[in-house]
RNA sequence: GUGGGUAUAGCUCAGGCGGUUAGAGCGCCAGGUUGUGGCCCUGGAGGUCGAGGGUUCAAGUCCCUUUACUCACCCCA
C-alpha cells in the first residue's frame, strides 16, 4: 500500500502551485504560508503584540473545563490520547485555553493593571467530517488581550484582525458583531426564546426541533427557510442585556465607527462555548463555501477563573490560516512565489565546476541568493534551470577568462559583460 | 452519523452499443544550435486504468464488494 497523509490533513509543499489545480489544492505551498505568517507577525509588532508558543497538546481536563457544559463537543471532536503513564492528553482543539493556562502558570498577568497582548500561530486539531475549509488539522493565527474590560480593548482587537485580513489582500469581507450577554442574561433570553418557539414547535424542521432541546440558540442559525420565517419575531439576546453589557456593546460600536471600520450588528451571532461574555464577532467571506467564517472571536471574561486562575478578563480572536489563503487564492491574480535566486552559476568543465561551487559559497556568505547545477548537466540544462528558477542573471565561469572573472548575463535583456568576482554581488543587486 | 459526486501519466482531462500495442494538453528529459536560456520544431521517458471478486472468447468500459478523495447536511471552537 502507499501511505497518504491522514484524512483531513495536508502537506505544505515547496515550489509553485500548478495553476491547473483547484484553489483548494493551490493553497498548500510553503511560500504562501510564510507570506501570511510574516504579514501577521509584522502587524502584531506594529500593535505591540508579542508571540507566545504553547505545546500542541495539553491535559485533557484543560479543554473540558474551558469548553464548559453547554456543549458536548469536547468528547466527540477532540483528539484524545493517553501517554505511557496513562496521563489523559488532548491535541489542542482551540487557541485560547492553552494561552490562558500559560498565563496562569507563569504568572504573566500578575502585578496589576498591565495589559497582556499575546499572539500565536498554531496548528489546531478537531476530529470532524472534512469539507471545504474544514480540516482535522488546520492552523490559526490569533491574539489575546488579557487583563482589561474596557471596550476600547475589544475595538483594538477587532481592529488588529480587520487590518490583518486587509494587509493580506482580502476584500469583500463582512464584520459582524453581537453581544452574547452574561451568564445572568443568557438564561433569561433562553427562556424567552423557548416560550416563543413552543407554539411553533410542530412546524419547525426536525433539526430545529431537536436543537430547541439541546441548544436553543442554534435554532436561530437554522438554514431552513420555513424556520427563518417562524423566527422573524423571535426574541433577541440584545433585548435581554443588562445595562452594563448594553453600554459596553454601544461603546464597542462607537469605537469601531471612530476607526472607520464597517460592521453590521447580527443579533443571531452566537458562540458555541460557555466562556464568552459581552462582545462576539466574526468576519465572513462570500468566497468560501458553507464554512464562511475567516475570523472569529470575542470577550471571555470567565475563562481564566474557569480553569483555576484568578478572575481575569480577556478578549481575542482566532483566524483560520487555510480559509484566509483560500479566499486569497480565489480573489487575487498574482500568486505569492518562493524567492528566486539572484544569479545562477554556469560551469562546463571540472575546473569550472569547482570554481563555481567556491564562488557560490562566497556569494552566499555575502548575502546573495545563488544557485547552480550540482549534477554535471549540460549547459543547455543549466541555462534552462537558470531560466526556470526565475534568476535575474546567469554567470558563466570560464577557464578561458582571466582568473577570478565571470561573464555575467542579464537574463532579461540578454546583455552580457565580464566582471571580477568582487563586483558580482553589487552587480546582481541586493534584492 | 446522513446524503450526493468522483477515482485513467507528475497535473488537468478524453476514452459512443465491451474488441487487438490506453490517448491529448501542460510539465519533465534529450536533440535541432560540438557547449548561452525563453519562442518554435523533432524525439523520449512516464500508466498494475484506486483495490478485490464476478460475467465473458475478450473488461478502462458491464455487475458486486471495498477503499480513498470530494461537496453538502448534522455539528462547530
Amino acid at each position: 500500500m502507499q501511505f497518504q497523509a491522514p484524512r483531513g490533513t495536508h502537506d505544505v509543499l515547496p515550489g509553485v502551485a500548478d495553476p491547473q489545480q483547484p484553489a483548494d489544492e493551490r493553497i498548500f505551498r510553503t511560500a504562501k504560508w510564510l507570506h501570511l505568517e510574516a504579514t501577521f507577525r509584522d502587524l502584531c509588532a506594529r500593535f505591540g503584540v508579542e508571540e507566545i508558543r504553547t505545546p500542541i497538546f495539553e491535559d485533557t481536563e484543560l479543554f473540558h473545563r474551558s469548553v464548559g457544559t453547554e456543549t458536548d463537543i469536547v468528547s466527540k471532536e477532540t483528539y484524545d490520547f493517553t501517554d505511557r503513564s496513562d496521563r489523559p492528553l488532548t491535541l489542542r482543539p482551540e487557541g485560547t485555553a492553552p494561552v490562558m493556562r500559560a498565563i496562569v502558570e507563569h504568572g504573566l498577568g500578575a502585578g496589576g493593571a498591565q495589559l497582556l497582548k499575546l499572539a500565536y500561530v498554531a496548528p489546531i486539531f478537531r476530529y470532524e467530517a472534512v469539507q471545504r475549509g474544514r480540516y482535522r488539522q488546520h492552523h490559526q493565527v490569533g491574539i489575546e488581550y488579557v487583563g482589561g474590560t474596557s471596550p476600547a480593548i475589544d475595538v483594538e482587537v477587532i481592529a488588529l484582525g480587520w487590518t490583518y485580513l486587509h494587509a493580506l489582500g482580502l476584500r469583500d469581507l463582512t464584520l459582524q458583531i453581537n453581544s452574547v450577554g452574561t451568564p445572568i442574561s443568557r438564561p433569561r433570553h433562553r427562556d424567552a426564546l423557548l416560550d416563543y418557539l413552543r407554539p411553533h414547535l410542530a412546524r419547525l424542521s426536525p433539526d430545529s426541533q431537536r436543537r430547541s432541546e439541546t441548544n436553543p440558540l442554534r435554532v436561530l442559525d437554522s438554514k431552513d427557510e420555513r424556520d427563518q420565517e417562524i423566527l422573524a419575531g423571535a426574541p433577541l439576546l440584545l433585548d435581554y442585556l443588562e445595562d452594563e453589557a448594553r453600554a459596553h456593546f454601544e461603546a464597542v460600536q462607537a469605537g469601531l465607527t471612530n476607526l472607520g471600520i464597517p460592521f453590521v450588528v447580527n443579533g443571531r451571532l452566537v458562540r458555541g462555548l460557555d466562556y464568552y461574555r459581552y462582545t462576539a464577532f466574526e468576519v465572513v467571506s462570500a468566497a468560501l463555501g458553507s464554512q464562511n467564517v475567516v475570523l472569529g472571536g470575542g470577550r471571555y471574561d470567565g475563562l481564566i477563573e474557569q480553569i483555576g486562575g484568578p478572575a481575569t478578563p480577556g478578549v481575542g480572536f482566532g483566524s483560520g490560516l487555510e480559509r484566509a489563503l483560500l479566499i486569497l487564492e480565489q480573489t487575487t491574480t498574482t500568486p505569492v512565489t518562493p524567492p528566486a535566486p539572484q544569479v545562477w552559476l554556469v560551469a562546463r568543465s571540472e575546473t569550472e565546476r569547482s570554481a563555481a561551487q567556491r564562488l557560490a559559497l562566497q556569494l552566499r556568505l555575502a548575502g546573495v541568493r545563488v544557485d547552480l547545477d550540482l549534477q554535471g548537466r549540460s549547459m543547455k540544462a543549466q541555462m534552462r534551470s537558470a531560466n526556470h528558477s526565475g534568476a535575474s542573471y546567469a554567470a558563466f565561469l570560464r577557464d578561458d577568462l582571466p582568473a577570478a572573472t565571470v561573464s555575467l548575463k542579464d537574463l532579461g535583456s540578454g546583455g552580457q559583460q565580464e566582471l571580477p568576482y568582487g563586483e558580482l554581488a553589487a552587480a546582481v543587486g541586493t534584492g
